[in-house]
This record gives C-alpha cells, sequence and structure tokens, in this order.
DNA sequence: AGTAATAATGACCGACTGGTCAGTACTATA
DNA sequence: TATAGTACTGACCAGTCGGTCATTATTACT
C-alpha cells in the first residue's frame, strides 16, 4: 500500500517554493516529500480549484514530477485529503491548548480564540482549505465527512466551551449554544474565503479591526441585558 | 456574431412577434429557451461546480442538445454570466423597492432586507450564486467584476442606507459603516452556501432561527449602549 | 568496482469534454 | 408543391489531464 498514513504535519511557513536556486538535493527525506506535495497542492487548489488545478502543476511547484507524486499518494483526491489532515490537526492541537490553559473571562477566551484562529489559519495557506470544502466538498463526500467531523466538530466543541463558561458564570445572557456558534464562526469562514476569492465579500478594512468588530458585535450581542457596562474602550467611535 | 449581447433576463421581455395574427406559439420561444439554459446550468453548477458541469448534462436538464445550447452562449463562461445577471436582477430590484417603500424603525428595516433576502434568494436556487462566485471567481475575473459591481455594491448599498438611517436616528450606536455591512452579510453567504456543501457548515436549527438569532445578536450588538430596552421579546430564553 | 535497492522520471495512454458544423425537421409563406 | 428560413441535432474534432510504467539516476552495501 502506498499512502495509507496520512504525512507528516504540514506547518503553514513550509512553503517550499520551487527550489530552483542551490545545489540539487542529493537525498529528500521521504516524509518531507509528502508535506511538500501537500503544501503545493494547497496553494494551487487554493488558486485555480480542484478540477482546475493540475497534477502536473502540483508536482512542478513541489520540484518534482508527476510520477514522483504518485509515489505519495494513490490519487488526486487522496492528495486533497491529505492537505485537509495534515495542516488541520496543529492548528487545532493549539487552540484546543489554547482552551485548556485559559483562566480568565470568556470575553477574553473568545478574543482569544477568534485571534488564534487568525494567527494559525485565517492568516496562513490554511484558510485556503475552507473555501476549497466548501466548494468541492459535494464532489468529494468522503473527504466532507472526514473534515466534518475531524475539523468542524472539533472546532465548535472548543467554541461551545467558551460559550457555556460565559453564561455559566452570567457573563454572557442565555442563548442557543449552536446557533451562537453558527454566527461566530461564519464571518471567520468568510474572511478566510475571501482571502481566496478575489475581492468578493472581502472586508473593507483590515482583517485585524474586522475582527475587531465582530468581536465588538458579538460580545455586545451576548451580554446580558441588565449589564450596561460597555464591552468597547470608550474612544473608538467611528462617527467622531 | 453569435450571442455577444447577454441573453434576455428571466422577466418578461419585448418579443420581435411577426405580425401575424397567430395567436398559438409557433414553436418555441427563443428567449424562454435561453432562461431554460440558465436555469439548468445553476442547477448543476451548484451541484457539482463550475468545472465539474458538462455542457451535455446542461443541454439534457434543458431538454436540448449542446449544439442548440451553443446558439445561445457563446462559451461556458457566458454561459455562467448570464445565470448571474438573469437570477440577481429582479431579486435585487424587490430588496430595493423595499427600501423605498419602508418607514418604520432601522431595526425592522434590517430584519425586513434579511429575511426579504432569504425569501427571494437565500431559499431559493439563486443561493447558489454564491458559492459559485466563491469557488470560481479568480479563474473568471471578468466575471467577478460584473458581480461585485452589479451584485455585491447594489447589496451593500441597501444595507448601507438602513445602518445610516438607524444611525442618524439614535437607534444604533455609532459603527464602522463597512465593517457592519460584512457582518450582516458573512453568515447570511454562509447561510447560502451552506446550503449547497454538504452538512458543512450548515446552521445546526432552521434557517429562520438562525436568522432571527443573526437579527437578535446584531441588533442587540447595534443597540446605543445606554438603551436598556431588550430588543429580543422575554420569554425566548432557551435556556428556561 | 560491482551489485542491488530504491527514488525519481517523463513519455505515454485513454477517457473526457468544450466547442464545431454539416445536416435534419419543422414551419410559414408563395 | 415548392421554397425559404430557422430551431435543432449529434457525430465529430482537438486539446487536456488523471493515472501508468518502463527506464534512468542515485544511494547503500559488499
Amino acid at each position: 500500500m502506498k499512502s495509507a498514513d496520512p504525512p507528516s504535519a504540514l506547518l503553514p511557513e513550509a512553503l517550499p517554493v520551487p527550489a530552483s536556486a542551490g545545489a540539487a538535493p542529493r537525498r529528500r527525506r521521504k516524509e518531507a516529500r509528502a508535506s511538500e506535495f501537500a503544501a503545493a497542492a494547497l496553494a494551487l487548489f487554493a488558486e485555480k480549484g480542484f478540477s482546475g488545478t493540475r497534477l502536473d502543476d502540483v508536482a512542478a511547484r513541489a520540484g518534482a514530477s508527476k510520477g514522483t507524486l504518485y509515489l505519495y499518494f494513490d490519487s488526486k483526491e487522496a492528495l486533497f485529503q491529505a492537505v485537509i489532515e495534515d495542516g488541520m490537526g496543529a492548528a487545532l492541537a493549539t487552540a484546543e491548548a489554547r482552551l485548556a490553559e485559559h483562566h480568565g473571562s470568556a470575553a477574553d477566551l473568545l478574543r482569544q480564540l477568534v485571534f488564534g484562529w487568525w494567527e494559525n489559519i485565517g492568516q496562513t495557506p490554511l484558510a485556503a482549505i475552507s473555501k476549497l470544502v466548501i466548494a468541492e466538498s459535494r464532489n468529494f463526500p468522503e473527504v466532507a465527512r472526514f473534515y466534518q467531523q475531524n475539523v468542524i466538530e472539533r472546532g465548535r466543541r472548543l467554541l461551545r466551551s467558551a460559550l457555556q463558561r460565559g453564561i455559566a458564570s452570567g457573563e454572557f445572557r442565555c442563548v442557543d449554544l449552536e446557533g451562537a456558534i453558527d454566527l461566530i464562526v461564519a464571518p471567520l469562514l468568510m474572511l478566510a474565503v475571501s482571502r481566496f476569492s478575489f475581492s468578493l465579500c472581502a472586508p473593507q478594512t483590515s482583517p485585524e479591526s474586522y475582527l475587531e468588530m465582530h468581536l465588538d458585535l458579538l460580545l455586545n450581542g451576548l451580554r446580558r441585558a441588565d449589564d450596561v457596562s460597555p464591552v468597547a474602550a470608550p474612544g473608538d467611535d467611528p462617527c467622531r
């Protein structure tokens, strides 16, 4: 069997642009090779879509030939799945650690999760996976199921914990948990997607202030009605 | 030149009726045919994606052959653009009329715009266009630009008006307009997208209560800090 | 050096599909 | 019936791309 095991983790910064410069690498580590292919595939999938990406191009970007690619992946779909597996595991583990260590207010936890997502996923090439899955999940039910179980459910669990803490402590008013999760995630996904879809739904401001405003509206929206303390610091009034 | 001009819209248009008094339609109306192709294409694009859709299938679904399709559209991309043009014009006009007629509170206007979007776009096959454009805009810059100018900008203008009214009347606190628009739209787009992407980012509840909760959080978030009147009616506490 | 094992290659194949076009079928007029 | 006009067809072409495999290059070992 060729590539039964998932290839080693792909870190966001591991973008091996065609290594034209320098001497030819004599002997490459086998695992590194798989990740290089995955990274190259991620970049091209993000740009061209799945069907629009030629495996020849993926191989070329990874500095190899198509035949070599097929030494590591059984099919184009397997490559797709590897990209997801490879990319999201580490990022989610980071977030889970963040949750476990946190002891401040729920609002602060939410803020940390949102900005942590931005740093470790949204800002990185991994963000393209969202667009990919949205665009292609219908054509690859197995990949979709994998993503659903191993990425979405895991991510939702994080947010659920944060919301539950806030509600339990009285910091947040009582809202439907799953609905609130949906509404927290949607702007994040759109931000990720917008990075790979022309300027279509792109926020008109910087991603950071977009996220800041999302948190602002969100935390105001979640705040208990009898809590009149402002969430946002005074002085950030855009109408001033 | 075959069909340099965009094909006629779904709306009834002037027909080049011959002076003959024949009441019964002789053959199939040419314009109807174009819309049939567009509708078939929309359905298949939504399901399979753009690259994944075969023009033979589009033609078959419209009850014609591929050759006939090429009598109405110059290329697959032209068909794509026609789908967008054809579908969104009427829906946006409806929303613009709604805005012009409205005279109640800004919160109510926002609610009407959101639910109007759901009824006329989100709920209909037109919702697939969002997913399509997200997935394919990179590959078709011309289509993307058209969509940007004729759909996105038009839609944003609607929301901008509503927000400006609310801020001017003191109903909403002072927020960055463009950012707020982004954050109003994002959950709508995700809802549309989710309908055509497995159950990935699909709301866990019904679309209606998802939208209701979006408005709830949103209007709470927009409310002036010194306004303590609850936005949501009492009694809908999900923790009760 | 000789030899075996493995990594890597890229020419090739077959299936697929966007796009074409010579021809058919049908209608309306003369 | 003859003629003209047009909606329509489907076989076909040409280019593309996922996937294969015989061959070559490189390393490891003796």
